[in-house]
DNA sequence: GGACACCAAACTGCATGCAATTGGGGCGCT
DNA sequence: AGCGCCCCAATTGCATGCAGTTTGGTGTCC
């Protein structure tokens, strides 16, 4: 169980599949920010590929709705509102549970060292930038989803957290990550023991104070974009052509 | 909540969506059996594309899990193992259990009634074909899903659903929709009942149920192909180049 | 000064073309 | 016949080129 042959379905070493990495790591750590612009020729250039190869990478990405693509118009890092956020996080709560289900007493040694390992690693990096603070207990999340040897839930879990760090820089206020890692221990803990309803339990807690601290309120205030905000409103007078909005200072 | 604007993620009309969605439904109406090939000329020629679109859509369906795209071979439609397949229902299981659990008691009148006319649509194509039969029971998950008005929880759900179809395709019997039927309409009496528990559980037994009634047996001889049978062996020789296998009767 | 029309630059949508890789048939050898 | 080898058609990987759309700036008129 511990090595199931790896998934067919593994980003190659395509590309595109590379480009699909360093844009996903770009985007979870903040350095680009939900909204960010990502044209193809700026892409292409920068990574030394042909726009063809950037926009496909782009559409992968999309599919993971980590950007958002605006037919004729340059793609941007998607900016989730606050209930597709609470979705995404409610999602990942049932995704997460089944994980450790599926996991509880059945980890090998090794494994779980290398679980505490990574936790320690989590530890070590608390000085540093909230970013690789984020990106790291992240990862923590696709580890162990990793360990099920389920190629399907791995690519869930995987999608599914990104995109919860994605909301993270977005609605999240500065964040302590400390008791975060003590949960992490304590899942740890909980997985070595084999008690599964104790460990769903501790990963559902988890979650959904990760959650609640991130998604402070429904402040739409906060969601970054004036105009996504204003979308619903101009939806009301779809037939005629809706106003042009003046223009507006932009923060940042 | 019955009409949050329709998602920005939303397939438009390009080109390669029409392509992804016109293969995904062939697909899962097994009209492309898993490990039929799809060369890229082929597609685009079919279609009226250039080949780079025919590209674009297959790169999209890899990534929900459909097709499966080796490096400089002819990409083919996926043939989940049983595992994943399996794994596949879990997952589905407790996705949909989220939804039910949604929408329990917040269905307007005109959502419930249009889930009764779609259960009534299955009813009158039970004289029909099985793959008929299937593609609307799916589709029936679906609309369940989409009344959650959540667009990350559509994605998934369908996504999941799609993968278990074509599952089915592979290592189902003949198969009877019946139950499948009934239990469909004991899902939407709990629903409009509201009582969240229930509807949850039923949900739960009946997803389980199919996926019973389908994957009969962890049955790796119906897996279809030989080759993938013996890929795990040859992982352990991955130093050297793996032997050729010999020429093998090729059933169908 | 502000609104509107227009135009050029920027960018996407898509097709085509070329190099590289694969797999399968034919050929010779044993 | 059986086995291995080689070569070519089939196919993918990728870049480039062209057409159509959007953007943002400028000039003009009120």
């Amino acid at each position: 169980m511990a090595a199931r042959p790896t998934s067919k379905t593994s980003e190659s070493s395509d590309k595109v599949s590379v480009i699909c990495r360093a844009l996903r790591r770009a985007i979870i750590e903040q350095a680009l920010e939900p909204g960010a612009k990502l044209p193809e020729d700026s892409l292409g250039e920068r990574f030394g590929v042909s726009r063809t190869i950037a926009r496909h990478a782009l559409g992968q990405l999309a599919a993971e709705g980590l950007v958002e693509l605006r037919r004729n118009r340059i793609a941007v890092v998607a900016t989730p509102s606050w209930q597709e956020a609470r979705d995404a996080f409610d999602i990942r709560i049932e995704l997460e549970r089944l994980v450790v289900r599926q996991l509880a007493g059945k980890l090998t040694r090794s494994q779980i060292s290398e679980l505490n390992d990574h936790v320690d690693a989590e530890d070590r990096a608390r000085g540093g930038t909230d970013a690789v603070s984020i990106r790291l207990a992240t990862e923590f999340h696709i580890l162990l989803a990793q360990m099920t040897s389920s190629p399907i839930l791995v690519r869930y879990v995987s999608e599914v957290a990104y995109r919860c760090c994605l909301t993270l820089s977005l609605y999240s206020r500065p964040h302590s990550t400390e008791c975060a890692i003590n949960e992490h221990r304590a899942i740890i803990a909980a997985l070595a023991k084999g008690d599964e309803a104790k460990v769903m339990e501790l990963m559902h807690h988890h979650l959904d104070s990760v959650a609640n601290r991130a998604l402070v309120a429904p402040t739409p205030q906060r969601g970054r974009d004036l105009l996504d905000i204003l979308a619903p409103y101009a939806d009301e007078v779809a037939s005629d052509r809706v106003v042009k909005l003046p223009k507006v200072a932009r923060r940042g």
